[in-house]
DNA sequence: GATGCCGGGAT
DNA sequence: ATCCCGGCATC
């Protein structure tokens, strides 16, 4: 059990009540207590309000809420967590590789050359599953195990669902498949006109980057304290506009 | 691969 | 508010 300071910017940090008591009287409260000032001590324990008694081992606490995990959002743009999820199925170069029902295995690597897919004529036949690569290149091999289940893709606003518990390894999050069409099912379409594609679908609010060259290029990276504050910080540029 | 920048984190 | 980075769309 530690006791915490609370007052704003200060990170004191306790192990006594006394102590932290003490701290909180002296450095933010009035350096003083019983003043010989009037016939009024309006001092009471007051000392309670800027300073938290933490837990420290697991005793007789229990997170209050163990159903709901995430939180439903709408069909909007959040590819943090749709990615994830939508990832479900997503799963191409792997076979047999497990036996649990409702379980299946990811193996987590940036890279992997995913196109497969002809914009003309010809058949085409998507399948490549090589285990080792010419060259050596060693993957972490982050093995994750998550539920199978359907992408949420139309509307499912999950709720209680299987008592699986993820346990978030010491990494941060969980990313996976980056921004895709949708869920695997289905195959090819679009194919409007051979040597325009255009672009429709996605976002109506789509930036289409214009071509001035921003402080980044203009001075590099050698020269970055005399980019824009905007561009120091990956912002929007703010001399350029465009 | 490089650039521009949104979304999010840290202080 | 100020500063910075991850990751993505885009070039
Ligand atoms: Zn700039």
């Amino acid at each position: 059990m530690v006791f915490q300071c609370t007052w704003p910017g200060c990170l004191y940090l306790t192990t006594t009540c006394a102590s932290i008591e003490s701290h909180v009287r002296n450095s933010h409260l009035g350096p003083r207590t019983g003043d010989a000032e009037d016939g009024e001590d309006m001092s009471d324990h007051e000392e309670e309000f800027y300073y938290t008694e933490v837990e420290l081992g697991l005793h007789t606490s229990s997170p209050p809420t163990l159903s709901h995990r995430d939180m439903a959002r709408p069909p909007h743009e959040d590819p943090e967590y749709q990615k994830q999820l939508a990832n479900a199925a997503v799963l191409k170069g792997s076979f047999a590789l497990s036996s649990s029902p409702g379980v299946a295995s990811v193996a987590s690597s940036g890279l992997g050359s995913s196109a497969a897919s002809n914009s003309s004529s010809s058949s085409s036949v998507s399948s490549s599953s090589s285990l080792g690569s010419a060259a050596g290149s060693s993957t972490p091999a982050t093995l994750i195990h998550i539920p199978a289940q359907l992408p949420p893709w139309s509307s499912s606003a999950s709720a209680a669902t299987s008592p699986v518990s993820i346990k978030t390894s010491p990494l941060k999050h969980l990313k996976l498949s980056p921004r895709s069409g949708s869920c695997p099912y289905q195959p090819v379409l679009s194919v409007s006109a051979p040597g325009t594609a255009y672009k429709v679908p996605g976002s109506p609010t789509r930036k289409v980057r214009g071509d001035t060259k921003k402080c980044r290029k203009v001075y590099g990276m050698e020269h970055r304290d005399q980019w824009c504050t905007q561009c120091k910080w990956k912002k929007a540029c703010t001399r350029f506009g465009d």
